[in-house]
RNA sequence: GCUGGGGUAGUGAAGCGGUCAAACACAUCAGACUGUAAAUCUGCCGGCAUAUGCCUUCGGGGGUUCGAAUCCCUCCCCCAGCA
């Protein structure tokens, strides 16, 4: 007799709409292991300025896919594509259900829409490619048939359309099946309500402190560096804004951050938007009724 | 009260007689996205219109001029220095 597979339950929506708190609630009332789709908490000993889940949420549900490189390490998509598939299928196994949450939202699609990826690392074939303008790159396309990416303008996808030989779109038309995908819908002001609350607590002494460590260690253009608090937090240590002013500032970087993750995600049909509250009604159903079974 | 500087689109800031609805930056709004994705890039950004089109703007009012954000007069308001 077939057992039924776990679902797998995709939590996205954009920064601060409460995506932890709720799947931590889920998880562990449903025993599940979490599975961070977010491409800034994978960075180890950047906790406070990536809001990541704290020890105690962690300490109630297994959490997945944090901490897994150095801040000074390369990680990319196709590193979480693999890892993240392969912790899905594990905690299946284990007979868990995966929760995979989070707002990066090409790393929940390569997973949901099984994207495929060139076998090859592009970075490492490109020095001369770099060297040249927008326009060269658009022409050496037309001259050699190589179909442009549709932001034709864009140095990095006119060179990557060049060593893939056109445009890459190898997708699944419908989520990799038993999956759930759930959106945290959100309004404007109360997303910028809760976001200016966080940053109220996340601009401390410690944050300043947290900044300045790895700016040094790193490098301040160091990819890990490159999350909204830590650019404001660098500036604060400047001297080129008072506390509020980037308490200010990073609030605009968390609202541009959150919009640009709803105009990626409002491209997915098949993300069922709720409210926080009716999305816990909607997951729990769901998964009540499969229990039941 | 005197002297000097200034008031330009959401903000900062160019423009200093025509080609100005007004550079540029930021913000806003919208969008793209398959190995940097909290990245990278695109469009819009006074109002109306699909538009090479029309209308209302550059502190207020009044002039000069074929024509003014740009020159003159006057009033209001800011800032600095002197009283």
């Amino acid at each position: 007799m077939a057992v039924p597979e776990q679902p797998l339950v995709a939590i996205v929506g954009p920064t601060g709409s409460g995506k932890t708190e709720l799947s931590v609630k889920l998880a562990q009332h449903y025993n599940g292991e979490i599975i961070c789709a977010d491409s800034r908490t994978i960075y180890r000993g950047l906790d406070i300025g990536t809001a990541k889940p704290s020890q105690s949420e962690r300490a109630r549900v297994p959490h997945h896919m944090i901490d897994v490189v150095g801040p000074g390490e390369s990680f990319t998509v196709v590193d979480f594509q693999r890892q993240a598939t392969a912790l899905i299928k594990d905690i299946r196994l284990r007979g868990k259900i995966p929760f995979m949450v989070g707002g990066s939202g090409l790393y929940i699609d390569s997973v949901l829409f099984d994207y495929k990826f060139t076998s090859h690392k592009p970075q490492t074939l490109t020095p001369d490619l770099l060297t040249k303008t927008v326009g060269e790159l658009k022409d050496y396309c037309i001259d050699n048939n190589i179909e442009l990416p549709e932001n034709d303008r864009n140095k990095r996808y006119l060179i990557r359309a060049i060593q893939q030989k056109g445009v890459n779109r190898q997708r699944r038309s419908k989520p990799i099946e038993h999956t759930i995908v759930v959106g945290i819908a959100t309004n404007k002001e109360s997303l910028i309500a809760r976001l200016r609350l966080r940053l109220n607590k996340i601009f401390t002494n410690k944050v300043v402190e947290e900044t300045a460590i790895f700016g040094q260690r790193y490098g301040w253009n160091s990819e890990a560096m490159k999350g909204n608090v830590y650019r404001v937090a660098k500036q604060f240590i400047d001297g080129e804004l008072t506390l509020e002013q980037a308490k200010e500032k990073a609030l605009t970087l968390d609202w541009q951050l959150a919009k640009k993750q709803l105009t990626w995600l409002r491209r997915n049909p098949f993300i069922q938007w709720y409210s926080i509250e009716d999305a816990e009604k909607y997951i729990s159903q769901l998964l009540e009724h499969r229990q039941r079974q």
